[in-house]
DNA sequence: GGCGTTTCGTATACCGTTATACGTCAATCA
DNA sequence: TGATTGACGTATAACGGTATACGAAACGCC
């Protein structure tokens, strides 16, 4: 069942029949009407594989972090909502968070003749990243990296975010504040943990405070000795503001099992809004990034690169704190 | 750059190079050094389209229902572990819980050429499943067609799970037993649900008890209505199943803000042990289905398939209770 | 009516691999 | 020694589409 089945079905050249499924131009609606009749009559579908190998696949890939991180769901609808509507299909890729792994994510990608990527918290430096870009149309989603030319970048305002933190819990009349950071060992400051690190000094500065930051390993590991170890500590602060809600939720239930009140002695703030955030057992204060969003606005940018753009794009998306029983109590 | 290049490269002819890359058979050890060192020298690498018009792709299709839901990670996670060694690449297709469109993007993955399938918790019917299994290599995981020839089924035992849950929840003394099972529409007593709701059924009989089956939407759309009608009515159960960890968390939080005591006034058990199940301020039990492994066995499965074994495999795995505070308070 | 100009359809080179058929040469055998 | 066998490389026809070049009508214009 190939192509040419269609065309000698339909009695004209294959050539006719490709044009047909092209949209190309020189088609009669005679012709037109007599070839999609055949395409349904028999079933056809055309390769992908061979259709890459001169024209486009109309494939996108996405590439995610690590399925189980609970803000990806909400980028990867967003995307969806947009090329859906395009008529682009979506492979994606899982990426354990690692580097390595991602880089061979990515060429797969490549190497099945995909029209565009989006990497989603990719965790690649940003040379490689521009290496990769010149050879396929991309769109980076939480990884900052403001002056690449090769390639777009969609990003919640992480400074600001983490600004939005610390004056709300100055506000609530706290001092003693602490930040929860990602251990980065690779020290990408385009990731998003350093650049909600940065905001939080920043506004601690401002308000005349101390910062002080608590490095914890990556969520792909695990990190509840060095939580428990933050609770237990003598200096323990009196507010905590976490770079994810991956830290946030398991710090909270932590302090609930030693005894320690929430928000009364110790007041926690998340990152990514997360549904389990919501959960009025939870009840976690955490920063929307707006994913969804996100998501759209980095289809978008992929389908105009796609059709041709070739002046890269940089958008920051401003958050919202989302105030829960973790930060006030009631 | 294509394997022409590495070929004038390293001056021998394209089949030479071919052979190299597939381990075939005719290629002397100095043969292979050159072309292996021209490959490096150039960074070559072979087109996955090109591969896939006449020969494997070595990639894998994994179809999952629904990317927001917490017990798909594991599975796949399983899957990776063993693709991985035998060098196989994965892409994955995201089918938002509806038939249209997983059947989409299964032929998505057959137009890719892909070499098998693994459909995890796929709601497509049987008749579907097995047209399809017929073009391509298939192994489905959380459905059940134990009778189905042209693919592989690998499942937990829900009959056995449900069953598991209305003895222990028998034994803590509750004889008031309801179960929340999913709104099949579409009727398939193929999907997990049905078969929890069939364990459910017999085991209350068993034990000489009325059944009681409420039924809510399925997890894409809202229900919180139902859970709150369930909840506020005069005949409410002492003790609910629900055949998800998607309804038992939301009614697990909804009781505890209608001042409903768990498990004193009411008992809750779910099913999947999602992670946040085991969170201590939630500590809802739960059924263990061991997704890791059904992962494992579903990709060795495959694997098998495709290398000719054409006899059907139909596993099933015997899941586990985790008792937490929703069942037994402590 | 002769001459460009569209419109429409066909023939076919090409994309980058794989796999088969085949040729060459040295080693082995009767 | 001539024939057979294996080992090793090469040439080349697929694979299933796309896109370009090109031919044949039909059309418009003076």
């Amino acid at each position: 069942m190939t192509i040419r089945t269609v065309a000698a079905d339909a009695g004209v050249s294959v050539a006719a029949v490709s044009k047909v499924l092209r949209n190309a131009y020189g088609v009669s609606d005679g012709l037109r009407a007599k070839v999609e009749a055949s395409i349904e009559k028999l079933g056809y579908r055309p390769s992908v594989a061979a259709r890459g190998m001169r024209g486009q696949t109309f494939t996108l890939g996405v590439l995610l972090v690590e399925i189980a991180n609970p803000f990806l769901p909400s980028v990867y609808h967003g995307i969806e909502s947009v090329t859906d509507e395009a008529g682009y299909k979506i492979m994606v890729g899982v990426g354990a968070a690692r580097a390595g792994r991602e880089a061979q994510l990515i060429e797969q990608m490549i190497d099945n003749r995909m029209d565009g990527l989006i990497l989603v918290a990719s965790q690649i430096s940003g040379d490689t990243l521009d290496r990769y870009a010149r050879q396929i149309p991309t769109v980076v989603v939480g990884h900052h990296e403001p002056t690449a030319s090769s390639f777009d970048t969609i990003n919640s305002d992480d400074f600001e975010g983490a600004r939005m933190v610390v004056r709300a819990l100055y506000e609530a009349g706290h001092r003693d504040i602490a930040m929860l950071a990602m251990d980065d060992k690779h020290d990408h400051a385009a990731d998003v943990s350093p650049q909600r690190e940065k905001g939080y000094v920043a506004a601690m500065a401002a308000a005349g405070l101390t910062p002080r930051v608590i490095r914890v390993p990556p969520s792909n590991q695990p990190r509840e000795a060095e939580l428990r170890a933050l609770l237990a500590a003598p200096d323990r602060p009196r507010a905590v503001f976490c770079w994810s809600d991956l830290d946030a939720v398991p710090l909270l239930n932590l302090a609930h099992q030693m005894g320690i009140r929430v928000p009364e002695d110790l007041a926690i703030v998340g990152y990514d809004d997360s549904p389990v955030a919501a959960l009025p057992l939870i009840s976690l204060a955490s920063v929307d990034q707006d994913g969804r969003r996100m998501g759209r606005m980095a289809a978008q940018a992929l389908l105009s690169r796609i059709g041709g753009r070739a002046v890269a794009e940089h958008r920051l998306i401003t958050p919202r704190l989302v105030v829960r029983g973790s930060l006030q109590g009631g």
